[in-house]
DNA sequence: GGCTGCTTTTAGATCGTTCTAAATAGGGAA
DNA sequence: TTCCCTATTTAGAACGATCTAAAAGCAGCC
């Protein structure tokens, strides 16, 4: 029942032409006259022909195929991210070679020589925290063609495709401000990944910018769970507004801050980022700021597909504009 | 600057050996001679050879590459699944070909071929609503083994691996039941997949086991905002209780029904299905019935690795046990 | 008919691996 | 020494496409 494969040359020989002539046909060469390309192409049907791109890679070194690494997978950050990148480049008949590299710079190691082996054309790289800026020219000397996206590691090496977190955390302290609040705290995380330090440079200006104080910086991990337990930590600083690193950790706050008998929305605002749908579930509905997980990732999609036409084009970063998203959880006004 | 690539014949020369030899060096074959691979594996690392995976499918077709396809990259019970399978296949030293089929039958098919231009070894499917199930004859047809995940078509025709709805549902009705409960709302949704139809005979089979009565099926979008605006509808039955498809559901309803003046966990009790991480965050926080996705991901891995082993091996579907996880949306006793 | 200048088609080499079948080494027994 | 046998190694043909360079067809024109 397993039945080889169609090739061009069968295909060459049902419908009477050469095996070049077929080829010509499937990449659409202008060349080939106008009845032998219909001939072709019936024959092409009946046999039910499909392209070996393996192959074809093989002589002309395009497969067609980019590699994605993300740092997690059950971030709907990340996943909205990966759905964006994979529309553009599936509409760009490419293919995308997922993987989770979970953060981690070896594992992360392993999965590039994985994509190197499947020839991957480009590479679209949420680099894992603590990878070495190095990573990026060694890419480079592979004559791989990579896009960082949403975490960046060493300067202008590549394109970049990300949000502007120094405009989010504006905003968002900003909206804060306006309501009155001058004790502002931000609930961060521990990795030192570059999405950390630019929310924290982001904060800072911020709060220069608008003559706010900092009440405290906590740090957590980047779960759910963790953020619960923070709360407490949080409280310390006695802030009136309370800014988080994303809305899983402003969700979990929450929930922490209301064992400790503090009702977010009330008697302390409560601000997230990235605007995920569940910002909206959560009670009260959290106010974010959206970062378009899903533009990003088209962007870097892009990034990638210009770059793969031109590989001496400028490098560029591309940032998608975030927005502001008020809801009840900075529903109070001053406290 | 660009660098053509280290082949077998670069190594061979550089090692003094033949191409064979260094194929089956690679190949880890046992022929080979301690001294000789020795010496073959340093040159290797040396010269950093990267073996091409495309031009060693050519000749043995098997290119270490599943396609998966899912019907969306926004649900978290997707993308979880995804994380599961990617994990599993990651660990097999095999590569994910992502698509997102968008729930669209005609760009599924699209999928299905560019996956089988790339020489995909296996398939991984969480079918679109509507697939017509000769779709599973024709993969077999091209010699791809098939696996189908969360949702399925035709009979027995493939393995499967996916969640045992018909025992969630029980686990909830049951739930409910023992709090008192004996009027039972399902908030359902439109799109006629299998997944709807054995939740939908779940629930029947659930309500003639406990004598409980159903209150009412409401058909909904799958998406957050719809049960939002059905919430007046779900009511209109007079149910003690809800249950719905899923969580995204559950939180939007939930929302829905405060918006009439309805407090869930209090006035109506709400069971959602699933239980994804936003089960805990969304407030009060959501009974529900944990499905595992991570798990069934994992599952349809390794039931695709096992007849990617033996094409012959006996059609097999493997189901996930649920776990019902009791919190606050059902803590009201019967009303 | 022969020549020129197009357009269209094609033979054959090539990409980097694996497979097949056969060659070569290195011992030990006779 | 010669012969045989097992343990290693190898040359050369695949795999299915694309590329290069050259061949065929076919006008029109002298």
């Amino acid at each position: 029942m397993k039945h080889r494969r169609v090739t061009l040359d069968q295909v060459a020989k049902a419908a009477g032409v050469s095996r070049a002539t077929v080829s010509l046909v499937v990449r659409k060469s202008p060349l080939v006259a106008g009845h032998t390309r219909d001939k072709v192409e019936q024959v092409m049907a009946d046999l039910d022909y499909v392209r070996d791109i393996g192959a074809a890679r093989l002589r002309n070194n395009s497969s067609r195929t980019i590699g994605v690494v993300v740092p997690n997978l059950v971030n709907p950050f990340f996943t909205e991210f990966l759905s964006g990148a994979e529309q553009v480049l599936g509409q760009g008949d490419r293919v995308v070679l997922l993987a989770n590299s979970h953060d981690d710079t070896h594992l992360q190691s392993q999965i590039l020589q994985r994509f190197r082996g499947h020839g991957v054309d480009g590479l679209i790289l949420c680099p894992a925290a603590g990878t070495d800026p190095a990573l990026m020219t060694r890419v480079r000397d592979w004559g791989l063609p990579v896009v960082q996206s949403m975490r960046e590691v060493g300067e202008d090496l590549t394109d970049y495709a990300g949000g502007d977190y120094i405009e989010g955390m504006r905003l968002a302290v900003q909206h804060l401000v306006e309501r009155g609040h001058r004790r502002i705290a931000f609930l961060s995380v521990r990795a030192r990944t570059s999405a950390r330090a630019e929310r924290l440079r982001g904060f800072d200006l911020a709060l220069a910018e608008t003559g706010a104080t900092e009440a405290g910086i906590t740090e957590t991990d980047l779960t759910w769970e963790a953020s619960v337990g923070a709360a407490g930590a949080v409280l310390a600083g006695r802030p009136t507004a309370i800014l988080c690193f994303n809305d899983v950790l402003a969700a979990g706050l929450m929930v922490g801050l209301r064992r400790l008998g503090v009702t977010p929305g009330q008697d302390v605002a409560v601000v997230g980022l990235d605007d995920l749908e569940m910002a909206q579930m959560v009670w009260p509905p959290l106010t974010s700021v959206a970062m378009h997980p899903v533009r990003i990732g088209a962007s870097a999609a892009r990034l990638l597909t210009r770059r793969l036409a031109d590989a001496d084009a400028p490098v560029l970063r591309e940032c998608v504009a975030p927005e502001l998203r008020v809801r009840d959880s900075s529903g109070c006004e001053k406290v």
